[in-house]
DNA sequence: GTGGTCTAGACCACC
DNA sequence: GTGGTCTAGACCACG
């Protein structure tokens, strides 16, 4: 499960951590009692300091999908999969909520903004009637 | 025209002040050759810091939607309408495309998006036939 | 409102300022809309690493107790009382429960631990019937 | 005598391990002269690492509780059930200590935490007359 | 001036 | 080996 950092991000490189690592296990790439690289190994890999990995790895402890296992790392919570699917539905509902307004605020219908959706969808991966 | 402005907000109040003044002028409150309001006049009435406003003006001159007026203030250029409008527009479409991305990454199908916006678009300002 | 910290304590400073701080709140000596010391000034204060400070008020922050304002500081939010008051509760029966079950496996009765309540309750602040 | 160990607990394994053996001499499970697992044994038992259960008998030697039998291994000293029965309570003291400075903190009286107590107490094992 | 992020390097307890 | 905490010092965006 590889990690990638884009260190010319205005995302914080923790957070980049995070976000990959609840996409990772809402994806299953990531189950329930699996240990996280070591903040070490990770922090080696990313070619990053170690504390941005720890501050990555609090972050998705105190949401609840990492916990510490003393002296073995981190391991992924029982409920993460749960945790970190309604996380990303979560966000996602609030990007299209800032769309929406968007859109409105700029005097667009609804099926403008589809319209738009429709434009920027690759279309390899279309599934509606065309 | 009245501007808002949210100190608690993640996005710079610089950028809330530029952005809904763009937005003026896209919508057609502020036409070409009205003055807006002086920095200082601005700064009291919004409780900001008048650098805060200063920066905010800036970066619309830059962009070529106001000019400073020797001795007046700043005005709304001759085509500032335009550039609004292409601005809101291709802010909208960077909004859109991530999107996307994070829809796909997520899973989600076209249709299921689109569902979401049917979902969050406000019922009395629908339009779309379905 | 002081806050004090030992260095020599098993818990971590920055919980020792964050616990500090949810007190002062549940206590009113810190009303919705106050600033909390800056990061510097309470680091020079303490004499304790500005980072560490930092991670208080983050805490606080990821608690809803504290939120940033845009360049002025950090200041107590709208129901910050509430939650701390609740987060103090909350923290009294943990502690509370942990000791009826170490009390229990001692073979203690609840009379045997009131009346160890008793003799360590200092005298000047008794209510109860002697 | 079974013995638990909880990985994701805060407390330390070896403390974990060493309270329960404490608590079992306190309450008469092992007297003095009785051996208690070996090193080996108990790490294999409780899937944990030996340095554990070394840690674990070291500080359970210190105290006084157990002492090592040349070959034979650790075994039970002859006042242990006084010392566990004396460390236990004076554990159940301080705990009591800290409980009281942070109900009074929190403006609770002893009666207030009384109550908390006698809520808390599970109904089975009640005495006290009321 | 404010907080936010990051690096570098140290020390600790625990396993 | 693991994570947890702390210091020191730097740079950034924002007001």
């Amino acid at each position: 499960m590889p990690i990638r950092v884009d260190a010319g991000s205005p995302v914080p490189i923790y957070e980049q951590i995070a976000d990959q690592l609840v996409f990772a296990v809402a994806g299953g790439d990531l189950a329930a009692g699996d240990l996280v690289p070591s903040v070490r190994d990770l922090s080696v890999q990313l070619t990053v300091n170690p504390n941005t990995v720890v501050r990555a790895y609090q972050q998705l402890e105190q949401l609840g999908v990492l916990e510490p296992l003393r002296g073995r790392g981190m391991v992924v919570t029982a409920d993460a999969a749960r945790k970190c699917k309604a996380r990303r539905k979560e966000r996602l509902r609030e990007r299209v909520d800032e769309l929406i307004r968007e859109a409105l605020s700029a005097g667009l219908t609804d099926d403008d903004l589809k319209q738009l959706i429709d434009a920027g969808w690759p279309a390899a991966s279309r599934n509606g009637k065309r």
